[in-house]
DNA sequence: CCTTCTTCGATACGCTGTATTGATGCAATA
DNA sequence: TATTGCATCAATACAGCGTATCGAAGAAGG
């Protein structure tokens, strides 16, 4: 189909004519300083540009689109992520489950990025392997059961990041914390809740527990583990 | 801080002068067949209102802004769903899960639009309430164990679908299938893992079992199924 | 019938990603 | 060295976006 190669066979381009301050990783690194601090959505290759003294298009000579300054950035976090470690296998995944978590709550574009097919750069296969190895080291000798484990837990991180992050920037948009939300978003839902239509809701929203999101998160991941674990045994 | 009414609160301005055509539903409808059939990007106020013989502004008497269509569109699409059915929590659990599933490929932008805090349109409320309902006649009892399991699935459903979706639409970008795509996009993958540095990961891409995408989602929500489960037991 | 007030929606603004293309600096040739 | 031709860069321009603004037009009151 397309045989345009992707961003990582692409070489960077030589600097042909005076010491311009441009590099692919300049442009990253300044895309990473801008989504951090306002958003992804507040990543335009104009700012980014502009963060550096350039025009819009000065950019093109380094990357071909914006998605693959994207694909750039992506890889620009797989790169700062420690190698997952422990003794048991559980332990390497519940490592690798918290190094993206916080990957994830330190840049909060990162999981939004992560839809779609795994990333190819050379710091996400750096990352990726060394997942694998470390799992396997741990005693996770299947194959098959390596994969499996960490795209089911790919897949958790993703949905309860990005939920996570999703409640962060609510609660930077309306000012409010969880609690105070419930009372003033949702005078709303607390009507709702006093037509007796919803009576179970209700019981819920007054008497459930509300557990913090770090309890949440080791929550799910506890019950994917055991799942996983009575796999192994089995 | 803001007082303004959300969409659920304002009511639908009544129909002042001629015989207008347009109502909130139809707007909604018409943004709905707009996303299902070139993606939600191409969700623009212009273009749905173009398709209702309509300029762009005409649709602020019915919506407040663009969020607040989505926001209709989401609960649209959670009055298409079943309530969950089945003898036992964890059958109602599935049904839950796979009908979220379909509804997320049916409409590809569906997952997408649920990240963030729980939405309160009144379909969704009533889809939460009955699954709620379901899980308890089935023998769930604890109010807490109920909540938490519907947290911890929706998570999972948000991380799977929204990756299976992301394959889909990466597939219909390409035109390539996903096997067609580890032999093309991924000559530069094949190059990489030729270097002999990921070992491991070329064992898994060569030697790994490929599941098709149903079973991988069955693979994960049996894993947290089963994690459930001994939580219960215990 | 005239005035006043409400409400509507066309126009316009500032933003986006990037195709086009005129300008620019370099290298090779006479 | 002077000149020509070319490769390459980046300014301008385009088509799109969400929505603020505000002139026009219709409804209600006297």
């Amino acid at each position: 189909m397309e045989d345009t190669p992707s961003v990582w066979e692409r070489p960077e381009p030589p600097e042909r004519r005076a010491p311009s301050p441009l590099s692919r990783e300049r442009i990253v690194r300044a895309a990473l300083t801008l989504a951090d601090a306002e958003g992804i959505e507040a990543v335009s290759l104009r700012k980014v540009a502009a963060a550096l003294d350039a025009g819009p298009m000065r950019l093109y000579r380094y990357i071909g689109t914006k998605d693959e300054l994207l694909e750039l950035m992506v890889d620009a976090v797989y790169a700062e992520l420690p190698p997952p470690t422990g003794s048991g296998w559980r332990e390497v995944a519940a490592s690798f489950a918290h190094e993206i978590r916080a990957a994830g709550l330190r840049h909060e574009w990162f999981i939004d990025l992560l839809d779609g097919r795994p990333r190819l750069g050379p710091a996400t296969l750096a990352h990726s392997e060394a997942t694998l190895s470390a799992l396997r080291a741990a005693g996770l000798e299947n194959i098959d059961m390596i994969m499996s484990t960490i795209e089911v837990l790919t897949v958790y991180l993703i949905g309860a990041v990005r939920r996570e992050v999703g409640e962060h920037r609510a609660e930077r948009a309306s000012g409010l914390t969880q609690r105070e939300w419930q009372h003033s978003r949702a005078p709303h839902l607390l009507a709702m809740l006093a037509t007796g239509n919803y009576p179970i809701l209700a019981e819920a929203v007054h008497d459930a527990q509300h557990r913090d999101p770090s309890q949440k998160f080791e929550l799910g991941l506890g019950y994917l583990l055991d799942g996983i674990s009575k796999r192994l045994k089995a």
